[in-house]
DNA sequence: TACCCATATCGTTATATCACGATATAGGTA
DNA sequence: TACCTATATCGTGATATAACGATATGGGTA
């Protein structure tokens, strides 16, 4: 009940996570992608996307070697489809938001991940 | 933009104010009411209402020497009626909750307030 | 005026959260 | 098989948050 509320209100109180789920509403991304346009570690994207998941917000779905993250259509937590569904209207037109949505446009995980030197 | 959103959500990330909200939606509060029924310290329930109402969740207005806290009807925030309106629809059978809801109907401020000995 | 009481603020401590680098895992590829 | 790569997990340090008691504020009241 309440422990399944809180972990949406917690998952969409960090700045990070709501800028990557406003990504995700674009795009499905893996994590390089979703890593490469906050410009964070991986392991701390990782984290982020597993905290979202576990709210019931996204879903991940492998891939090969990638997951594939989205929003979750069919959310395990009761809560989370009406807090998608109204977030999928608001925050268009923040600045982050915006500059963060160009960037998946142009963002291909073929130029991203399959590079030895990420780093450099 | 997104700061406003954030202040909604990182006030609903509490389980606390979660609680307290769900208080008002049944009656309007003054401070030493819903300290009686959470048990906290004066500054505590004090400080969370603050947040609440900084958020736009909630308004307080003064009579007499109390502040009576309601559910914010026209928020300064631009996101808040929506999330009100689906807080106000949910969580209404989860166990504290409803145990809060139950003392609210027979917490009477001038029983509580009123006294000099609050403690022992 | 002087006092009282409900609320707000301050200062502190304990806990939670975010970010990182390092390492483990697990699936694809040569 | 051995290796490479995308992701997950671990351990740590820095910052944020929640709770408290003590104190300040400010409106009512005698």
């Amino acid at each position: 009940m309440m422990r399944d509320f809180l972990k949406i209100t917690k998952a969409l109180s960090d700045r990070t996570r709501v800028r990557i789920f406003k990504m995700l509403q674009h795009k499905e991304m893996c994590v390089c992608e979703v890593q490469a346009i906050l410009g964070m570690a991986q392991s701390t994207v990782s984290k982020h996307l597993q905290l979202l998941e576990d709210a019931g917000l996204i879903t991940g779905a492998k891939e090969g070697l990638w997951v594939n993250h989205k929003i979750a259509g069919d959310s395990h937590n009761i809560y989370a489809e009406p807090i998608v569904k109204y977030l999928t209207g608001i925050l268009d037109n923040d600045p982050q938001v915006v500059a963060d949505r160009e960037k998946t446009y142009t963002t291909n995980r073929l130029d991203i991940c399959r590079k030895k030197d990420h780093g450099s």
